[in-house]
DNA sequence: TATGAATGAGCCTTCATTCAT
DNA sequence: AATGAATGAAGGCTCATTCAT
């Protein structure tokens, strides 16, 4: 085959599935593991046509981490309203938990990666800000908890990240359930408390 | 310098502080990141000096997962015939918790190595069972939790991850402190039981 | 000089270039003095581009050698058929040798590899095999040497190879004055039955 | 085990040790695939004794090389003065192979090595020198040749060199047989002659 | 838009050899 | 006489990246 612009190829095109096939071995293989060449073959191009479109392996990888957070930042803006208005921190988290799992259910590698494939993950910086926010707004719920909010917070974050990979992506429990046991753990005094 | 024996060189101390350099090494840049020149500069040797205690980078990391893995696994068997005893749960777990943590905040690089430094962490793999046969030999006190038992040992484990990290190894939060908050957040209901 | 592709560039070429190149170092130095960076010096290429067209060192090694015997084996099965209607072996031996002294002369780098770069050389191997069927197809004419046949042909082909180094290669004699004198040496009684 | 003499250790026996081994070996891999730590390790000695008792890797090796080569000037030498007697050529050479057969197959490893582990072996320029002599000395037998003279020397190096291999160390033959065979081979004239 | 061809930089590993004891 | 401990000097190979077409 001779060299210039394929039939029916398509700048766009070629981009959307490098990127897409960079997201699938990455989330696989890891960033060390996964080299150009495995990403072009997978793609069916050639290695200079991926810098045609990323600046290099290191700039595309950060690209796909700040997809991942961009995404789970529009969730909590999108549900922020809505947690004003519930004076139930139960099922204020319960939401939330909800929304995080199916958006992570719908992307699994791009969660894979998100969660695990950063040095100083993401989900660590973020995520606590978020549920800070969160429950610094119903702290009236919270009192009974004994123990310090920050832990229970990393706890949470923690909570989240091994069974979206052991329970979630492992496709063992539905997103809906999945929110629904976890605040069970956390919050089962209050269900005793409304009893 | 030449070559030949070093003034007062020592096999076993240059093995030692070789492997010592390497965890240094591996729990600050990640397996990939680190390479055998560094190891060996931070130890003050040349690269062959490496070859001749160790079999290669590879083999090395795998018997560094291993030393972890074996440490809690001896904290588990350890404790087994005190949780025997115990007909509380909640107490059992905050032992065996704090005895981890204990051995986490004594070897803070081991163990940021253990349990995030392997593609499939030890801790996703062996501390389940681990928990898993502790809590069955006490499913009694388990009936309450309204959340399947897999849900809860993962979420547990997860919580375990994530303060460690950011509350342990960050020396925000000594060992015994952070077993009891952890316990009190996963078995809240039994103090309201008990009172 | 910077990366990226020569001004005339082409990847046939370069890669013929680093074989032949290759097979002249071979040759000289053997397997083990010959290194990498000294066949693409000779290429004027850098090392990557010698693994841009050959799987490793080895491999290529190996790969001279297959091409070695290949030649080898088509001049036997080229004059195969002749063979089966000469009724007189001296002139049948004297035919194949004639080929393959040319074989020979015109490839002397690659016969020198192929002769004595090997372990288990090919001629050792492939050879008396060759030479056995040709000569059990013309047992008639060689019920007269008084010595085992196996003997016969290790002489045969132990001569072939000395010859071709110290008479052939050096080019102190022609390929038909050799394959000429060798018959002479091994038939010489036929001559005087014929006489 | 301390360091220092070992008890019952003897300089020059480790010095033979280490050099019986080291034929073994090198007759077996050969010069390049043959370490140091390999001869040692047969000779259960550390790498600092080989160096006590040789002066190089490539030193020893060398004079391995000439140990072979001494013994087959001997050979020559203690039986120079019996061909001067024997006015039959083939007699003759039928004694001094039979002599350098029951060499080879005394000392089979210093044999292959002196035979083919050089890059210029011993036997292509010795060798023939000694035949050369050997066989001007009794001219008048060789006069019904109808080949250059040192053709017939090569051939005949390279048929004793390969059948050495193939015949006399693979234990396929005796010494004299052997020895009568190849004679029969290259003075079957001679026969018919007396005949 | 895309490819064929090439390379800079570096890492892991090996091995003969040597010093200090 | 012998060893424990160490190193200088290379060599094979990989990978992200880039030029010329």
């Amino acid at each position: 085959m001779g060299r210039g612009r394929k039939v029916n190829s398509n700048g766009e095109r070629s981009m959307r599935l490098l990127r897409e096939k960079a997201i699938e071995i990455f989330s696989e293989y890891g960033y060390f593991q996964t080299k150009i060449s495995d990403i072009v073959k997978a793609a069916n191009v050639t290695q200079p046509t991926f810098y045609l479109y990323f600046e290099s392996k290191e700039v595309l990888y950060k690209d796909i981490l700040s997809e991942f957070q961009n995404s789970v930042d529009e969730i909590f803006i999108e549900t922020q309203h809505e947690f004003e208005k519930i004076q139930n921190s139960k099922q204020a988290i319960q939401n939330v938990l909800t929304k995080l799992f199916n958006f992570f259910a719908t992307n699994p590698n791009l969660t894979k990666i998100g969660m695990f494939g950063s040095d100083v993950p993401f989900v660590s910086t973020i995520l606590p800000q978020k549920f800070n926010s969160l429950i610094e707004s119903q702290k009236g719920s919270f009192q009974h908890i004994n123990c310090s909010i920050h832990i229970f917070i990393q706890s949470l974050i923690g909570s989240v990240e091994r069974v979206t990979l052991s329970a979630l992506l492992s496709e063992k429990m539905e997103p809906e359930k999945l929110a629904e046991e976890i605040v069970n753990i956390y919050f089962s005094r209050e269900e005793v408390a409304s009893a």
